[in-house]
DNA sequence: GCTTAAAATCATATGACCATGATAATAGGA
DNA sequence: TCCTATTATCATGGTCATATGATTTTAAGC
């Protein structure tokens, strides 16, 4: 019943802390946002490695390094993060995965819980690490 | 991002099964179930005898036992069932988990995430047993 | 009582997720 | 060239979800 895994939430916490952090450009090293949001480390360096393979981050060593988002937040849709750091199951068209209850002779939960998945789907593929920001407005509306 | 884990789809399965079966009395033994369902048999014996102690099924052992709904579909809902085979954690405010994003700091998906949680919260506390049987209509509506 | 059908329980295994600690590779700057 | 900061990688371990197979307990019917 927890829909977003530990490794989900990490990854959504430090792309998110990096969207915030202006000082540059969303730049950030592995131990700066592992002490500023208090997961592990060395755990949080392979999950941001994932997304840096993936493109949504970029990578540089030594002094001055650390990750960057290879884009502007607003262009990072959360369902791209997730979809690295955890492989994505096909979507289950029935609950109980019944091939029975299908979409032509379905059960009247079928339907309703279309629409749960659905709502979960829309939700990560149309909201943005932009969105995410403390004080974001989704319409844009800064003022007021 | 798997909405359900493995566990909650098969108590969900084998109780719609039991509800579906009108011999007797929403009756049938594990073996029945396993076999119907190609789910694991000790397995779901497991299971069972979960939704036993809850009070959600009776059991009886011996020739002639097996499990049976305690109750009428329609008094059993969804969240009942799953509660009893997955520890359920509490709801999770913020979708980051952090604590600053609150009900009154909020970013704009903070909203829009809880929309979905309650969405699928909703859902399984409205849903029973009984809208799960194949070609159950919500509403009661059974003609046409 | 004996046999048999069924749940209940016990022991064990596997893989994924979630970590931890150590080491290697890279690169900037003195 | 050496030091140091940083990512990259390696080795290892714990816990939990998901099983599998064997054994024990219960109870009905002959």
């Amino acid at each position: 019943m927890t829909l977003l895994s530990q490794t989900s939430r990490y990854a959504l916490q430090a792309t998110a802390y990096m969207a915030e952090c202006e000082d540059g450009a969303h730049r950030a090293t592995v131990g700066d946002i592992a002490s500023a949001l208090g997961v592990p480390r060395n755990y949080l360096s392979k999950i941001l490695h994932q997304l840096a393979k993936r493109g949504i981050l970029t990578s540089t060593r030594g002094p001055g390094g650390g990750f960057r988002l290879a884009t502007p937040p607003e262009q990072i849709r959360l369902i791209e993060i997730i979809e690295t750091v955890e492989p994505r199951p096909a979507a289950r068209e029935c609950l109980l995965g019944r091939p029975v209850c299908s979409d032509t002779t379905p059960c009247s939960a079928h339907d309703r819980w279309r629409e749960v998945n659905d709502a979960m789907t829309r939700f990560l593929e149309e909201t943005t690490l932009a969105d995410l920001a403390i004080g974001a407005r989704r319409d844009g509306r800064d003022d007021v």
